[in-house]
DNA sequence: CGGGACTCTGAACCCAACTTCAAGGTCTCT
DNA sequence: AGAGACCTTGAAGTTGGGTTCAGAGTCCCG
């Protein structure tokens, strides 16, 4: 694809609605395109890398406040430091995950053993763990 | 600690501030207790046991709708499925972070290696990780 | 030339889970 | 008795990342 092309043809291209779109335009993130003769916006192809790069930054776990900050261009190092908070979040989160694991496991075991009794014991497995967090 | 304290002690007690036993009463999640004659609120051990329950149940990762039906006491085998359900969940998010763990991984090696040339390449490690997500 | 699909705008609305506010009443300490 | 910390209420505000709406204009196909 190439050339110029209508908001919808963006939105398809790289899979978001219209509305985000007009969205990252109001918050800044996409430049406003030039507009046809019935002032409908024209887009390029950089613009579908663009809206891609912000969903894919997005599902790495940036804001959309940081990726404003990643597509400011800002130094290799700000966005260095940028990646290593992130990279520091996530595996706090995933220790985190490891953690509801063993709770939510634990849980499903009492569950079971209690299943005879027809009292269901996760209530005290899961209240158990607020304290071993 | 035992008897009738209030909402001040409640909230101390269970590490939450006091709006937040307010709004989980106002949405069903805990009891409207007895009143003093002043109308302060008046609570019991059983009470701080349940805020704990929904802040662990909270941070294993179930909404306050989940919660809600846990209280109910359901029957084990509904709590069970909707255990499972965030079992699953866990793991996806699990997975998810992995992923996200190796585009961050690559995008700073990136960084790292065109950092002499001044022209940050993260942008583009990380929109190339779209398509192999 | 008609009708269905597309686009435009600003403003309002959505979600969960709270927090804050205003304007008052109460309790405790000195 | 006065000050400061606590409690009461309903309503409104917050956050992030959008979506929806109403009313109007435009474009493409047969």
């Amino acid at each position: 694809m190439s050339g110029a092309f209508t908001i919808g043809k963006l939105a398809k291209a790289a899979d978001v609605p219209a509305s985000t779109v007009r969205y990252y335009e109001r918050t800044g993130l996409l430049r406003r395109p030039p507009r046809s003769a019935s002032n409908y916006r024209l887009y390029g192809d950089e613009d579908v890398y663009r809206v891609r790069f912000i969903r894919a930054a997005q599902a790495t776990g940036f804001t959309l406040d940081d990726v404003a900050e990643l597509l400011k261009r800002s130094p290799c190092h700000r966005v260095q430091r940028r990646i290593e908070e992130r990279l520091k979040e996530v595996s706090m989160r995933m220790k985190d995950l490891r953690r509801v694991q063993r709770v939510l496991r634990a849980a499903l075991t009492t569950c079971q053993e209690h299943e005879p009794t027809g009292r269901c014991g996760v209530i005290d497995t899961i209240s158990a763990s607020a304290r071993s967090k």
